[in-house]
DNA sequence: TCTTTTACTTAGTAGTTTTTTT
DNA sequence: AAAAAAACTACTAAGTAAAAGA
């Protein structure tokens, strides 16, 4: 959508929103979210559907207890998929095997229903070679069949990967259907291999404006429904059958609307700094509240505000893996300690949170949480809700009335970009080279991660990379102790001798041996980053939570070329802000 | 009021590409 | 030039939260 601030001003080309932040013109922001319109025009050409099944060649066979069975092509097609995955961990869960054995069946025919009975006497080896070397053959095409391959990526993304939006083109997300497949949800989840059905133009509602060229559906096809509705910013959408949920396609993260959601978020964020103290006193206040529920309302908060946990929205049993966030946790999640680690009122909280990561954590916090724990626990046991008097609707409707759209989840962001913009100014010096400042900068944003969890799976080469660091640091260890015997010798050298060449000798190896302990301590302290780092993920944080424009204003102040922060993605992504911090911005 | 649906953000993984090291 | 490491991208699952429906 144009700036209504550009329209206004008969600015139809480049947005000026940035430069003219200056300039008040107050409630176009009320405006636009009051009658919800996302766009004037839109117009796209529908998603880009996955190719259809390619069959097996005959030399590749399926065999049932050992001898050779043809499947029929939907049949072969599920085979396939598992076949695939052979070699990964999933297909050895007995869940996944019989979400698979199970869906697949009802894929087969009446007669291979009744030939193939057991998942044990399935042998998808060949079926799985076949996949490995068809990738294998992938990577050793040559460099301009890569190229060809690449080009043809290309103009499919060309074609397919963007829309129009009141009158800009605009990148799409994603503009493909999902392939179908086996589900492979996170952690223990109940519905994993399931088969993931393929999408048809038959399933796909299309949003465009009425006046735009709709899309049209692939030959011998129609779409599912064509819409219009200019209050929702998706272009495409379906239900997919593993979750019954909707999948839409949308716009990628470069794109204005985009932009203008992600600057609105973190206004909100900011608008908490201003009342959080006020909030803080307010739930301090009311865990002495008669009201059970005003109680558990506020120690949440405080477990929100004070750990960055998530609200915890309750969830379907047994449609998901079972994961909680702060309203949705239990009992059995947490233990009291009166005494640990030298600390008095310790909590240790041991749950699965999104995407089955664990979050464990031990903190002392203040006596009447404490308190407070106690009595929510007293009389329940392990599989009850810690706090059954609160939903995270009620937390929400409170937090509303507390501040105009603050919810849960903008805690997170707060307390995320504060800590970032805290550690920045306590780690950064100006007269560090350019290289330490952004040391100090990968140090802060791993702070922020730490405490929102932000966990990766230690990356398969640590082991070894960390061996390598560790031979180095050997032999720089060396290399400084022959540095410090030469010194001893040189020095021992001059006293003796004392003229002028012995002295520059010794000053050479004083020189020596100083830029060698400089490396040492340096390639030491990149193994302690490298050991702490490992299960760290920086990039969600820098994505999600961390206001670009106190990056972008530290890079200014302190000389620091943002591209050395922010990717070109990233910068297409915070174009906004790039236009907008200056050096004196403050979160 | 309670439940379900909808829309959108947040999340980690796997695969690919680029850069650095040997 | 090859290998290793780091950076980046695509993908899609899993959350949050508000609106709609019963």
């Amino acid at each position: 959508m144009q700036c209504l601030l550009c329209a206004a001003l008969g600015l139809s080309q480049r947005c000026l929103r940035g430069s003219l932040r200056l300039i008040v013109w107050p409630g176009w922001e009320e405006e636009k979210s009051q009658d919800g319109v996302k766009w004037k025009q839109l117009e796209h050409k529908g998603p880009y559907f996955a190719p259809s099944y390619e069959p097996l060649p005959d030399g590749v066979h399926f065999y049932y207890d050992g001898k050779p069975v043809k499947l029929s092509l939907a049949a072969e097609e599920v085979a396939t998929f598992y076949g695939k995955m052979l070699d990964h961990e999933y297909t050895t869960k007995e869940v996944f095997q019989n979400n698979f054995f199970s869906d697949w069946r009802k894929e087969m025919t009446a007669e291979e229903r009744k030939i193939i009975k057991h998942l044990d006497k399935c042998d998808f080896t060949e079926i799985h070679r076949y996949f490995v070397d068809k990738t294998a053959a992938r990577k050793a095409l040559s460099r301009e069949e890569k190229q060809k391959l690449k080009e043809e990526a290309e103009k499919l993304q060309q074609e397919f990967g963007y829309c129009t939006l009141d009158g800009h083109r605009e990148k799409i997300g994603n503009f493909k259907t999902e392939p179908p497949g086996l589900f492979r949800g996170r952690g223990d989840h109940p519905k994993m291999g399931m088969l993931k059905r393929r999408i048809l133009p038959e399933d796909v509602t299309i949003n465009c404006s009425r006046d735009s060229k709709i899309p049209k559906p692939p030959a011998g096809h129609q779409w599912k429904e064509v819409r219009s509705d200019n209050t929702v910013t998706w272009l495409a959408s379906w239900t997919e059958n593993i979750q019954n949920s909707i999948k839409y396609v949308m716009l990628n993260p470069s794109s204005k609307l985009k932009g203008e959601k992600d600057w609105q978020k973190y206004e909100v964020a900011r608008r908490l700094k201003g009342v959080v103290d006020e909030i803080r006193s307010q739930y301090r206040a009311d865990w002495k509240s008669r009201e059970m529920k005003k109680r558990q309302c506020a120690v949440a908060l405080y477990f929100i505000d004070k750990l960055a946990l998530r609200a915890g929205n309750e969830k379907e049993e047994g449609e998901t893996a079972d994961t909680v966030g702060c309203c949705s946790l239990r009992v059995e999640h947490i233990q009291l300690y009166p005494e640990a680690d030298g600390c008095q009122h310790v909590v240790e909280l041991d749950f699965l949170g999104k995407d089955s990561i664990r979050y464990y954590n031990r903190v002392p916090v203040e006596k009447p949480v404490y308190k407070n724990l106690q009595l929510f626990m007293e009389n329940k046991s392990r599989g009850d809700d810690l706090f059954d008097r609160l939903t995270t609707t009620s937390l929400n409707k409170h937090l509303q009335d507390l501040m105009d759209g603050l919810t849960a989840k903008v805690f997170r962001t707060y307390n995320a970009s504060v800590t970032l913009q805290e550690q920045l100014r306590a780690l950064t010096r100006a007269e560090d080279s350019v290289a330490a400042k952004i040391l100090s900068y990968n140090r802060a944003n791993r702070a922020v991660a730490i405490l929102c969890n932000h966990q990766r799976a230690t990356p398969k080469t640590f082991e070894k990379s960390m061996q390598n660091l560790q031979l180095k640091i050997e032999a720089k260890k060396k290399q400084v102790a022959e540095a410090k015997a030469e010194l001893k010798q040189a020095r021992a050298g001059h006293k003796c001798r004392g003229d002028d060449r012995s002295r520059s000798f010794l000053e050479k190896r004083e020189r020596l041996l100083e830029k060698l302990e400089e490396q040492l301590m340096r390639l030491s302290t990149q193994a302690t980053d490298k050991e702490e780092s490992k299960q760290v993920a920086l990039g969600t944080s820098k994505l999600n939570y961390l206001d670009p424009r106190i990056s972008v204003a530290w890079c200014k102040r302190f000389g620091v070329p943002v591209e050395r922060i922010y990717n070109k993605t990233q910068r297409e992504r915070f174009a906004w802000a790039l236009d907008m911090a200056g050096e004196d911005f403050e979160f």
